[in-house]
DNA sequence: GCCGTTTTCGGCCCGACTGTTTTCAGTCG
């Protein structure tokens, strides 16, 4: 059984106990464990064999033994009678909003209600408000909980979230009354989906009930799920659930802190200011611990912070950008002065994967590369497909070879603004993990992205060594969507990343970091890895028309939640440095 | 279930909002 299998099973194992009613704690040591497990840098089977789990954080006597015997046997007695226990209607029961563990347990307990549709149909009878603790509000809001859950995922796209984002904060911040605004939460951590909107606001006490109630008015709001003094909910048209917090701004600093989370990474920040300085944390501030007398809502807080910085510099840590935020080491690095200074989008001076109206873009290669130039790069690959994808229109041979030459006439023109087009390939790995060109053709190409685009269905080894055979071949520079998911909609194939961060760093090749907001592949979690590897990362929007080379930004995101600095990245390279590289790498001499 | 120069037991981050209560449980982040 694989990291990603076992981790599933731990985050089954939290649900399972969860709704058993079990130690809370409990919980979340198995919740933990799962996030741990999922990311870890060794091998499994290693660490079982060496009995060195225990030396995981989180990793304790028992849940050693559990990963063990996954690891050995494939199974877990113990999730397997703990979910014989849980009927399994329980766990589609509790994605519905504002209906937990606990009232899932009560209806199925005192109702019988084993699944969503049964819920429905008991609430439409009026059988669940008569339930204890209860009530005819409750009811209403498990039916409208039950629409929005069949209407919406419940999760969104990073630029769908950003969309419906950006015109609210600007209304914020415009109003006279607002003293500081910003986006909080996951979209500020910059993760690949987005649950809800979260915004903050400071301003005066006094001026906090009318923002509440502009908020809650603002156009594309459909309806108001909570409505208090500090904190309302609204569901905006779209599905998208947003909350607004209004603090006082000598609270601002630590509520932003807060609402950016993460959880985990708020939990592991609270335990430290406890631990080292004898303070508790929370969104209003910093108090002395166990004086509830001296909480820092009503006095203020005991060490003052205007912000965020302010706030790690009180406990002695270097400030932690929100992209990193995620209890995945960044506090022991930041105690230790060893974060990453992280790449920016304005380091970024060109860009490769970009189709054109050669396959199935939108755009000319022209208007792409006018495009490029006028976002302020300095360089443009053009990669369009192979011909295997002949629903993309993919170039054969003969066309490929025009296709070289129109890109050679182009940059005698942008020759003049210094601009450059690189001459590329989005190649398909054939299922044997050959290339969809002869040697000889490829040798025609500045650089070749390799991708699969087909045959998603095989195993893990078989696929993990077709990518890693292509990543071998001399001609190939660069793989494209590492693992071919499409987020909230398709998973990713069976593939060990490992494996292939290893053999890309021993061939000296480049993984993409494919920016398309469907995509953000390779995902975030391996590229601290890739990059302690050895392994180049290139930022790619895949664009398929001018609006899609947008997507940069949010690659550029990605590229930092995965600790990448601008070295790292090959775009961040000169034309000329760029060109040598791509010339090294299919070992040729450079000719500049 | 994990963890430990205050503790091998007894802690474990903390608060807002809602709906149901009449002091609080459940849910969420």
């Amino acid at each position: 059984m694989n990291r990603k299998q076992i981790a599933a099973v731990f985050e089954e194992m939290a649900v399972f106990l969860e709704l058993t009613g079990a130690n809370p704690f409990r919980v979340r040591a198995y919740a933990n464990a799962a996030r741990t497990i999922e990311t870890l840098e060794e091998d499994l089977a290693t660490l079982v064999r060496e009995q060195r789990l225990t030396a995981i954080k989180g990793i304790g006597k028992d849940l050693a033994a559990r990963i063990t015997e996954l690891v050995e046997t494939g199974q877990l007695k113990a999730y397997e009678e703990l979910r014989a226990t849980v009927p399994p209607g329980l766990l589609e029961m509790i994605r519905i909003p504002n209906f937990g563990p606990k009232r899932a347990k009560q209806v199925h307990d005192q109702l019988g209600i084993d699944s969503i549709d049964a819920l429905e149909k008991a609430c439409r009878a009026g059988r669940v408000a008569a339930l204890g603790g209860f009530g005819e509000k409750s009811q209403q809001k498990i039916l409208a909980g039950i629409e929005q859950l069949r209407r919406f995922s419940g999760r969104h796209h990073y630029h769908t979230a950003y969309a419906v984002a950006a015109p609210i904060l600007e209304a914020l911040r415009e109003l006279s009354t607002v003293t500081r605004c910003s986006i909080a939460g996951s979209l500020r951590r910059c993760r690949e989906t987005i649950g809800d909107l979260d915004f903050l606001v400071s301003a005066k006490p006094a001026d906090a009930d009318e923002i509440m109630e502009i908020f809650v008015q603002l156009p594309g709001v459909e309806s108001v799920s909570a409505r208090g003094e500090t904190k309302s909910s609204v569901i905006l048209a779209g599905g998208i659930q947003a909350d607004l917090r209004v603090v006082t701004d000598d609270q601002y600093a630590f509520a932003l802190s807060y609402f950016t989370g993460s959880k985990e990474h708020n939990i592991a920040l609270r335990a430290r200011a406890l631990k080292q300085k004898q303070l508790s944390l929370n969104e209003y501030g910093f108090s002395p611990a166990g004086e509830k007398d001296r909480a820092a809502r009503d006095h203020g807080s005991a060490v003052r912070c205007r912000t965020e910085e302010e706030i790690y510099r009180a406990l002695d840590l270097d400030y932690v950008p929100p992209e990193l935020r995620e209890d995945m080491g960044e506090l022991d690095a930041a105690e230790n002065g060893a974060l990453p200074r992280l790449i920016e989008l304005t380091n970024l001076r060109g860009t490769f994967h970009n189709h054109s109206t050669w396959s199935d873009g939108a755009e000319t290669i022209e208007a792409m590369a006018e495009a490029a130039r006028d976002l302020g790069l300095d360089y443009l690959g053009i990669a369009d497909h192979s011909k295997s994808e002949r629903q993309a229109n993919g170039l054969d041979e003969k066309r490929v070879r025009q296709q070289g030459r129109e890109i050679e006439k182009l940059n005698r023109k942008f020759a003049r603004d210094g601009f450059r087009i690189f001459f590329g390939t989005e190649c398909d790995i054939l299922s044997d993990g050959s290339l969809d060109f002869d040697d000889e053709t490829l040798q025609i190409f500045d650089y070749v992205v390799a991708s699969v685009h087909g045959g998603f269905g095989m195993d893990r080894e078989t696929m993990t060594a077709r990518i890693c055979r292509a990543l071998a071949h001399p001609a190939v520079t660069m793989l494209g969507h590492a693992t071919g998911r499409l987020l909230l909609r398709r998973e990713s194939y069976e593939v060990d990343l490992a494996a292939v961060i290893e053999t890309a760093a021993t061939h000296g090749k480049i993984i993409e970091i494919n920016a398309h907001p469907y995509r953000l592949d390779m995902d975030w979690r391996w590229w601290k890895r890739a990059r302690d590897a050895g392994v180049k990362c290139s930022i790619n929007p895949d664009a398929h028309s001018i609006d899609d080379l947008q997507s940069l930004a949010i690659g550029v995101g990605i590229a930092r939640k995965g600790w990448l600095r601008k070295q790292d990245v090959i775009n961040c390279l000169t034309v000329k440095q760029v060109a040598k590289l791509l010339a090294t790498i299919r070992g040729r001499a450079s000719s500049s």
